[in-house]
DNA sequence: GGAGACAGTATTGTCGACAATCGGGGCGCC
DNA sequence: GGCGCCCCGATTGTCGACAATACTGTCTCC
């Protein structure tokens, strides 16, 4: 029974990122003390530091907004990801015990099972757990941080990737490669790997965004 | 005469980058009110910003500090924006026009003078305007905005490192390549000229966190 | 003499009220 | 009838006060 500050942010940062407010959705403040039960202080805060985010757009005297990504912005934002995961797995292919290698592989096998089954919500749960799971692995504090909110925010764009027909073979087939890498210990080959994967990411992105425009 | 919120976050940003507020430094609201001539509200709100860069801690009840970056984050840091700038590098190299790319010589043959004439001050700017430079010249918005935050994030060991006996020109040899590759729109040049000169600054930073250690 | 408990103080967290600003709707004027 | 002005509701920005919390020094008890 706590309406405390720090609260209010995760729970507007999940509302946003769950789909219950929409991008271009006006959020005002009186509305949201309602919904969260607290001040005006709060969700005000909780403002700040989402539009740090890149969640929140905030005008001056206009009130907050949840942001919009454009394709075009979703596209660099997948860049940016390509440059620091590499950057991480390369890290990871450094550092990971032997446990943590097995682990990663583990994951790939469920992966697997979750494409033979086609079972999109479970296969992109993996997909985050196996990126999460690399990101702490690298000890990489920083950029994990960095790639965790860029990440956030192509949040909606990455969802209606992952529902393309014929994409998730292609994906499973990436990390794999980038599992294997890791787990030989080739830094350099699982920062090649990410790259390819992220740029295919990246792609597929640009062709959806000339598909809208064209 | 506007004692707004914004000018508050930018205020307390500079004095932290600044040095007038040293790392580890309390931040008392009401001394900070007293300094920028505004209420309570702006101080908080500047303080959930800063932290979202990196700049300030808060602890629940225990109120911000200016947040002390050790070498090792320094490091993590570097080799975050070395990922990121070789990526932007490689953006400016396939967009700048030809003003752009004269303008990016020029700014190097100002480094050279600089050098000649030991003004470490006046390098110190020029090697911070070939990278804003070079960050408007890529039109990468996203990266762009991450760099300049860890850029300031880890100003305070960029600016001892500066200082260091016979590091100018090394450096400066470092950025005539960058130069010389976007001026030759060589892509992979470029990311690869960026990616040899910060990995040279993050292997300086071990070097003085080695001697530190011990 | 030292350790633990206690009160006092300083600082933060939160709330409510007031002033400033923006957007929209209605009115008058051309 | 269309355009511009002005007023009004809605929302944000700011301030002050109150309550809650953590740190300081002191005092007592062992």
């Amino acid at each position: 029974m706590a309406p405390t500050a720090e609260t209010v942010t995760d729970a507007l940062r999940r509302d946003i990122l769950g789909g219950t407010l929409a991008p271009g959705d006006r959020l005002v403040e009186l509305q949201l003390t309602d919904r969260y039960r607290c001040g005006r202080a709060a969700v005000r805060a909780a403002f700040v530091a989402l539009e740090a985010e890149g969640l929140v757009t905030r005008e001056a005297n206009r009130g907050a907004t949840v942001r919009r990504i454009s394709v075009a912005e979703a596209i660099e934002i997948t860049e940016a990801r390509a440059a620091l995961e590499s950057l991480i797995a390369a890290h990871a292919a450094r550092n990971a015990s032997d446990a943590e290698r097995a682990e990663l592989t583990a994951i790939i096998g469920q992966m697997e099972a979750a494409v033979a089954t086609d079972d999109s919500d479970e296969y992109a749960e993996l997909n985050r757990a196996f990126h999460r799971r690399l990101r702490e692995i690298s000890g990489h504090g920083v950029t994990a941080e960095l790639v965790d909110k860029l990440r956030n925010r192509a949040a909606h764009h990455q969802y209606r990737l992952a529902l393309m027909p014929g994409r998730a073979p292609v994906s499973l087939g990436q990390h794999a490669a980038i599992a294997a890498a890791v787990a030989a210990g080739d830094e350099d080959a699982a920062a090649a790997a990410m790259q390819t994967h992220l740029r295919s990411v990246a792609d597929v992105l640009r062709q959806w965004g000339d598909a809208l425009a064209g």
